[in-house]
DNA sequence: GCAAATCCCATGATATCCCATCGCATCCCA
DNA sequence: TGGGATGCGATGGGATATCATGGGATTTGC
């Protein structure tokens, strides 16, 4: 499933108009028609103030893992599934690249008027410019602390 | 069975009548329709105050899970058919895309005016708007407590 | 015959679509 | 190597269609 998909890499920047509307940026888009999903997915992270974003191949393989499971029987199943797919919302992309974000979205991640746009391989993440400047160093301070804590050889 | 079909998703506002309709949010309905079911099937919730509602996959699918026992000899099966099929009944969906609620599920719900719909995958939720709003915070929280304790490398 | 449910149409708000303009990066040619 | 032309990508605003909702008319069952 997640062979041959390409990753949503980079970061770039973008603008939220007053209308709530934001370009996604066209690498992004590329990718996406490639998912053959109509639009992207997005949903609030529920950790940090920012949203998750992706394709059909990870709503649709999230969905079939949950799906596994008894429908009406499978009470941490349903936990998990409503942290996902209740919180998520299609966003229609439009012939010029845009979406309308719902004003829940915005507020959830505090977005002004330039945004960012950050890849992380399966998904890519919307941030208020400000704040990721904020944590982007914190990102990277983690990171270092996970290579210096690995084991020699490990994978 | 499950491939291919789209999960529903995204927690929608929406408002009971004075004559007890409401309406189904056109997302869901498209979904309802791509299953080739005349409706919705709804039946209450047996663990919360809430209405479970799906189309004709699910039902399906649980119906042929649970033909799989002895209809004569299978006690917690026939416990669980139940509480799910013998409770459930099929709502036509008008042309205007509402369903009018009987009194009963109203009641165990505890609908008011204002309502909101829960996307759950395979199904969704209808419940009363404020009630939701005190459940959401208790339900992320669960969640965030699963991915804690989620074993590095799982799905 | 009366009550109740179903069907149908009308309205308003909202979101979607579309067109025009602008800025920028790339490409080509001198 | 520098300057200009071209095309794609991003942005702003206005027109249009879709959806949700309210009320009224008609039929059905008791």
């Amino acid at each position: 499933m997640i062979a041959g998909v390409r990753p949503f890499i980079s970061t770039l920047a973008g603008s939220l108009d007053k209308k709530g509307r934001v370009c996604i940026p066209a690498p992004y888009r590329q990718l996406l028609i490639a998912q053959s999903t109509e639009g992207v997915y997005a949903c609030p992270s529920f950790s940090e103030p920012a949203l998750e974003c992706f394709g059909d191949v990870v709503l649709q393989s999230f969905h079939e893992q949950q799906a596994k499971e008894d429908p009406f029987f499978a009470p941490a199943n349903d936990d998990k599934t409503f942290a996902i797919l209740a919180m998520t919302q299609l966003l229609a992309i439009d012939e010029t690249g845009r979406v309308r974000l719902p004003d829940s979205l915005i507020e959830h991640a505090g977005l002004k008027e330039t945004v960012t746009f950050v890849g992380m391989g399966r998904k890519f993440q919307v941030w208020d410019q400000e704040r990721f400047a904020a944590v982007l160093n914190e990102r990277l301070a983690r990171a270092r602390t996970i290579r210096d804590t690995q084991k020699p050889g490990a994978p």
